[in-house]
DNA sequence: TGTACATCAGTGAACGCGCGTTCACTGATGTAC
DNA sequence: TGTACATCAGTGAACGCGCGTTCACTGATGTAC
């Protein structure tokens, strides 16, 4: 067996513990939030003494990180093959069926929502490394309004009054996710915020005792906010 | 000195050492957040002994459904004023000046608002007390909009197809809050969720590193949002 | 193929810490006569 | 007004607990010749 199929034969071990690692800790996540994360209740469910996580994470910031980024990238890959998923010039469509499956991905995983979308967890400050993985969900739905714009399919909006200072945040915004700027840049901002913003709320529980159509009300919402953006559905 | 009298001087020093606990429980938050909230520390930081809070609160949840209440009550207050400050057929601006509000109580008073929107504290149940408190800003912002309805001062929004089971909840919500039903009522929904929505974004993170002149979006947010209700700005 | 050595995974004990809550207590404040 | 008693606020010690992280270690797996 020569030296490197080896040496990754010990690598291999190692990604798959680092795996098992990371579902024991999602699953963890569910019981006691992200700051309550704990590194020896993670190991017991593994059956591992506390210290043997070390060889795999450095700390517990560290491994809450490895769950921010994964999170970050399962949610964005939902996103981008639900959008694949849909002729690429039926914008309604994709719109309707991209943001139907961020929710649905954000039903199924709610720990795992509320630890990228939710309260920033006290004292960790999220390094560098998230900030890529941040911008798939919000440059995918960015380039289905920016697509439908170049293809014509965006009515005006009408006018909006721009505020000057707002106009290079547009502009960084359209180069980063392929949005248009001003003035659907402004929408485009609005309604993918909205898309964001109300599954926080109907997964942190503003919603219960008040809705309970949720999926109806998601659809009409959607609708909703791409007429304003000059999407007709 | 009457019984009663000395009874309620006894009383109100009670009533005030409440306060003062609730008021270092707060600043304590800001350091380690709900689910980190601590008895001892806020004892430390009164001089007392930890043991001396369970005469006042009885227990860590009973503290935390404190600061909850104060919370919804202290932002529900913020909006209400906003709102009569200004003239009540005014609708346009009565819906900029109370959304401004509401948002400048968020940023002032972050892990309150965290606290009451953000993700729930694992383990914490809240108690039905929270929930009159909860309604006071949907319901403000609720009105301002049934009000321009009543008034004739929302232009028909066009047709929006309202699934069918969506209708008892707008109905109920419109009982409540005093927004009309469909179809103004789902843009209603819509409208009032994007403001508290966006607010946590915001204070969330997640416009870091890409929207700098956030009170210009807010504005042009809420000229938009407003005109998708059917009231013109 | 076989042996000597280096690397690595995982162990177990220990560190110092802070937590919520209970309990018997002391002393001050208020009440009843 | 003065005294005997009851109520209440706050103390201090203790409970049992779980945490993140470190360190010296054992034994297995891989490497070099």
């Amino acid at each position: 067996m020569p030296a490197s199929a080896s040496q990754s034969a010990r690598a291999r071990v190692r990604v798959e513990l680092e795996k098992e690692i990371r579902d024991a800790a999602r699953a963890r996540l569910g019981l006691e939030g992200p700051a309550g994360l704990s590194l020896r209740a993670v190991a017991r469910d593994l059956g591992m003494v506390p210290s043997a996580l070390y060889r795999y994470y450095e700390s517990r910031d560290a491994l809450l990180t490895a769950l921010i980024i994964d999170a970050y990238r399962d949610v964005g890959e939902a996103a981008r093959q639900a959008d694949a998923s849909v002729d690429d010039q039926d914008f309604a469509r994709r719109w309707l069926t991209t943001t139907r499956a961020v929710r649905a991905w954000a039903l199924a995983h709610p720990q795992e929502w509320a630890l990228i979308y939710g309260s920033p967890v006290p004292g960790y400050r999220a390094p560098s490394d998230t900030v890529a993985a941040a911008l798939v969900v919000t440059s995918t739905l960015g380039h289905i309004l920016g697509q439908a714009q170049r293809a014509g399919r965006l009515r005006p909006i009408g006018d909006l009054p721009i505020p000057a200072d707002l106009s290079p945040d547009l502009e960084a915004m359209a180069l980063l996710t392929g949005t248009v700027p001003e003035p659907v840049g402004v929408a485009s901002v609005v309604a993918i915020g909205y898309v964001i913003g109300a599954i926080s709320l109907e997964l942190f529980g503003q919603y219960d005792n008040a809705i309970e159509a949720r999926s109806s009300l998601w659809d009409a919402a959607m609708t909703l906010v791409a007429r304003t953006v000059g999407l007709e559905m």
